[in-house]
DNA sequence: ATGCATTTTTGCATTCAATGACGTTTTGCA
DNA sequence: TGCAAAACGTCATTGAATGCAAAAATGCAT
């Protein structure tokens, strides 16, 4: 599998590379918007019509590891142990798919960069929703497959209800400029409120 | 302040109530894709540079009325009773500002064909989960501020919780095919498990 | 190595969303 | 009636995205 790459599979990965690499630097150097598909060709010395034809879109580049992502958590779910809660296997799928840094090397060297990005430019806030909802969709049907005890709605209904609750505490921390050390707790709170209820909460005085 | 539009204000209202009819209808006849912003401003009989006047983007006549729902909800919760348990008060927003059909009988008139647009035209989704994220943002703050014992990471993973649970549960009910009847069941489910919290789910065999 | 098939790249033309500058018309108000 | 502001229109520009057909690079078998 990756014994044979082939000369045409590694030049198209250099370029994919390249291209990921360029982008992100010129992103950083003078912002999204002014920078141009074009630029970010000629980074990699290939055409602006090239391109597209490794990315739909001049916002696809960002995400370029997401779909590895999900495949991570995706083979979580599925090597789930019989009998294990789905409480647990679920706080697995976090710790590992969206803390740990992913497999390429790449994503470890844009990480802060990325997240500051794309919570800079609205574009880009969109795409990362759409993709996480997506990714949602995937998880919801693997947990369905994995847990045969859970039905459709009940597995939406978890996958929905944890995504969710992390998604908007990281959001309302990030806004509050809040430090990643005070964001991680924050997610752990939100992933217990999520598991215990909201009838969990504080009740009023 | 609604006692007198004044003439400029009420032709600014007609123009853009025309916009909005003419761009669903548009798109219900041709396809989003295939309608183009010169045609929606020409059936309103206004130039393709004003038609960006009034709304920001071509995504955006399309969630013409999200505003007006987020201000229904903020108010109810603004209007909680003290020592009221934030579950039910949650429950109370879920109904009047989702499910309610809203103010303007332009949303109801429009209903179920903007549904299947939106699901049927990935732009349409991503500006739709954007919009859905600064609201929930939003009713965040309303919620930390109406609710004092709630901290803001707390109210944060309350509405993302319910919220997450409820769009997800949607989305797949949606892809099933479902009928409207068997969703409104799933979404009651899902504000249930979010509630309750995941331990709430059926234990493996 | 040579020829052939397939994949990849590329340049070109085109469409259309979106934005800016600037002048003109319409409306509200004194 | 006339002034200021808001709304609107015209024109031009930029840049993302796509289709198409030609050219180049590569894999493969002989």
């Amino acid at each position: 599998m990756t014994s044979d790459p082939g000369l045409r599979q590694r030049k198209k990965m250099r370029t994919r590379q390249a291209l990921i690499e360029g982008a992100l630097r010129l992103f950083a150097e003078k912002g999204y918007d002014q920078t141009t598909v074009a630029e970010i060709a000629a980074t990699a010395d290939v055409a602006t019509r090239t391109f597209f034809s490794y990315f739909d879109s001049k916002d696809d580049i960002v995400f370029f590891d997401d779909r590895s992502r999900l495949e991570r958590a995706v083979e979580i779910i599925g090597e789930r142990q019989p009998g294990e809660p789905v409480t647990d296997l679920l706080r697995r799928v976090i710790d590992q798919s969206v803390f740990a840094d992913t497999d390429s090397e790449l994503a470890r060297k844009v990480g802060p960069a990325r997240t500051r990005l794309i919570a800079s430019v609205p574009a880009l806030q969109a795409r990362e929703l759409h993709l996480l909802f997506d990714i949602q969709l995937q998880l919801t049907e693997a947990l369905h497959l994995a847990c045969p005890e859970l039905d459709l709605v009940e597995a939406a209904a978890a996958v929905g209800s944890l995504v969710g609750a992390i998604k908007v505490v990281v959001a309302a921390c990030q806004k509050r400029g809040n430090r990643p050390e005070q964001t991680y707790k924050a997610v752990q709170r939100a992933t217990d409120i999520a598991i215990d209820g909201l009838n969990s909460l504080p009740r009023p005085a």
